[in-house]
DNA sequence: CGTGGGGCAGACT
DNA sequence: TAGTCTGCCCCAC
């Protein structure tokens, strides 16, 4: 029975391009970067998955006008990556914790999985904090690409064309990496960008 | 440096 | 409701 609930969507400008985004009065609850920087479809696919997954998620979308006000806290928090305007009121407990969990970490800073599980309470469920970023309703607001695995390489990031997305962002906010092959004292070039190509093709 | 198991929350059946 | 499967993992061989 439970009446769906109504949210508003819309397109929205972000400092990394067009997103669609959908809110309720408390915020922000799904960003979509579909078809915007992931596999290159269409826009009007893009917002039939997005709004297939929101009715999926029991949500009732109905496209409006974004508020000025909310506009510009979009804006700043995909800026920042801390999470500020989402409203991540739908998630499990385990979820919401690792995601708030992952809009504590600096832009320009990056963690393990197995430091965000163990932020959220749950020390040994590194992997089960990946299946919550993998879930992310809501990515670059709150930054789920500044999670990493602990042994230094990037991890995944929405499927196997995302991951040189990942890089990118943190490439883009001048993230230093960590562990093996990432030594302080070492300039740490980002990464794993030779493994990616050598992988490719 | 590859491999095997352990471990954990959610989705699915 | 309970069992099963599956992952943006981790660490000890």
């Amino acid at each position: 029975m439970s009446a769906a609930t109504s949210v508003g969507y819309a397109r929205v400008r972000t400092p990394v391009g067009v997103a669609l985004a959908a809110w309720t009065r408390t915020g922000v609850v799904a960003l979509s970067p579909d078809g915007l920087w992931f596999g290159g479809r269409s826009p009007a696919a893009a917002e039939r998955a997005f709004l297939a997954g929101l009715r999926r998620a029991g949500l009732a979308p109905c496209r409006r006008s974004v508020p000025a006000a909310l506009a510009v806290r979009i804006r700043r928090s995909i800026a920042a990556g801390d999470g500020a305007c989402a409203d991540l009121s739908a998630l499990g407990v385990f979820s919401r914790r690792v995601l708030q969990a992952t809009c504590r970490i600096p832009r320009g800073e990056t963690r393990t999985y197995g430091e965000i599980a163990r932020a959220a309470g749950r020390p040994a469920a590194a992997r089960a904090a990946g299946g919550a970023l993998a879930r992310n309703p809501v990515p670059l607001i709150v930054p789920c690409h500044r999670v990493v695995r602990a042994d230094g390489s990037l991890g995944g990031y929405g499927g196997p064309r995302g991951t040189e997305t990942k890089r990118r962002l943190l490439e883009s906010e001048g993230a230093t990496a960590r562990g093996p092959g990432a030594r302080p004292g070492r300039p740490a070039r980002a990464t794993a960008a030779a493994r990616g190509s050598r992988a490719k093709r």
